[in-house]
DNA sequence: CACGAGTCTAGACACTGTCAAGTTTTGCCA
DNA sequence: TGGCAAAACTTGACAGTGTCTAGACTCGTG
């Protein structure tokens, strides 16, 4: 009894439990980050937070479901981290401005690779069980970046011979390439990051002249 | 008995059932391409091969050694394709042949999947389960890149001030993050991968003027 | 010809995702 | 206020998974 009315004060309990769901996605996060991808599932979830198995089904079709949640947190996680590094720091082709986004885009990745494994990874995105709000979200993410570019060329810091759609995706790609390898303990040296974003940066800001 | 007389004719059989080992991993890839990762399982892999469940486990202590063995393949069969490439078309910084080595990088991993994964997913390289032989052949493949790259550099193809280090790491990352966003199915129009590397080679070349 | 190594099998265990059927709790409306 | 449908939750069950153990077969070599 006692137990249940310190978790009615520390969260508001509309139905049984609480808001389960918001728990498990949290749980769920906790639970990759300490043990790895194979280290999640539903039952142990369940049984962290304190419910029965099927608890969870109640609130989440699916374990894609509960995934794609997490993997929408990612994307609305990331998005206000680079929004704000936008903000204060508007000019993204000055040669600081393009080192700034791509750093906190590979760091953003590799500080969070439960979040970003699920964003771009191939189990939920070759399964079609995308949830449509997921679907959403992500593509928002690309279609804002395609803005921004075409807004950089539209001021004439890009080129007009340039396709800002390709160029967009080149990008992009540098930094997932990158992402990847990094998160995959592929390449495992962190100080590659800096060198290597040197690198990119160099290339891109040549392209653009 | 004669059907063992009939597998013994086309595939020599050492021992009990024949090269287990070799059929194994056919088996596996075929699995996975027919079924994708979440298709392959020990015990399915070993019925279709026609042995009991437990008797792979005589030829790979884990499924991870299996998938390492797959991985191993993989690379050996990507060297091949891509040295008959660099035969036919020597030249890798010509803008041709830089956009063919490109080229067929994304198609190699774009048409082999399953292999793709293995050879650069996280699955294998975050656990500590990699093979010896696995790790050697992979970085045999990156050191294979950056010693080409040294020569090209000293003979002056590459400017001297060029880390050739971080180049080939950049350059490996554009082509390893077009490869997973077309293999996830984030880009999913094929078409954008020629529209994308067209960008990506004026990008390099401009580099190295 | 025997024996040990190499190869395969059946049985068992702990785990997984998820379905079906039942129980409790809640919000709402008469 | 009473009651009821719906939402939230539970237990039980099933098929499937990786992998361990103990035993059975078969082969090359002594």
């Amino acid at each position: 009894m006692s137990d249940r009315n310190s978790q009615q004060l520390e969260s508001k309990k509309p139905y049984h439990h609480g808001d389960l769901r918001q728990q498990l996605v949290l749980g769920a996060v906790k639970l990759l980050k300490e043990e790895g991808e194979a280290g999640l599932s539903m039952r142990k979830l369940a049984a962290d937070v304190g419910v029965s198995r099927t608890a969870p089904y109640h609130h989440f079709k699916d374990k894609d479901e509960l995934l794609c949640a997490i993997a929408e947190e990612g994307f609305t996680r990331m998005l206000r981290l680079l929004e704000k590094g936008a903000q204060d720091n508007f000019d993204l082709l000055s040669e600081e401005g393009f080192r700034q986004s791509f750093l906190e885009y590979v760091k953003f990745a590799t500080e969070n690779p439960e979040y970003y494994d699920l964003m771009f990874g191939g189990a939920l995105w070759r399964s079609k069980s995308l949830t449509e709000s997921l679907k959403q979200v992500a593509y928002e993410s690309f279609r804002k970046d395609l803005r921004l570019m075409k807004r950089l060329q539209k001021e004439g810091r890009i080129r007009a011979d340039i396709d800002v759609l390709r160029f967009s995706q080149v990008r992009w790609s540098v930094m997932h390439g990158m992402s990847r390898f990094m998160i995959d303990g592929i390449y495992m040296e962190s100080s590659a990051i800096e060198a290597m974003t040197e690198t990119a940066v160099e290339m891109f800001l040549k392209f653009l002249d």
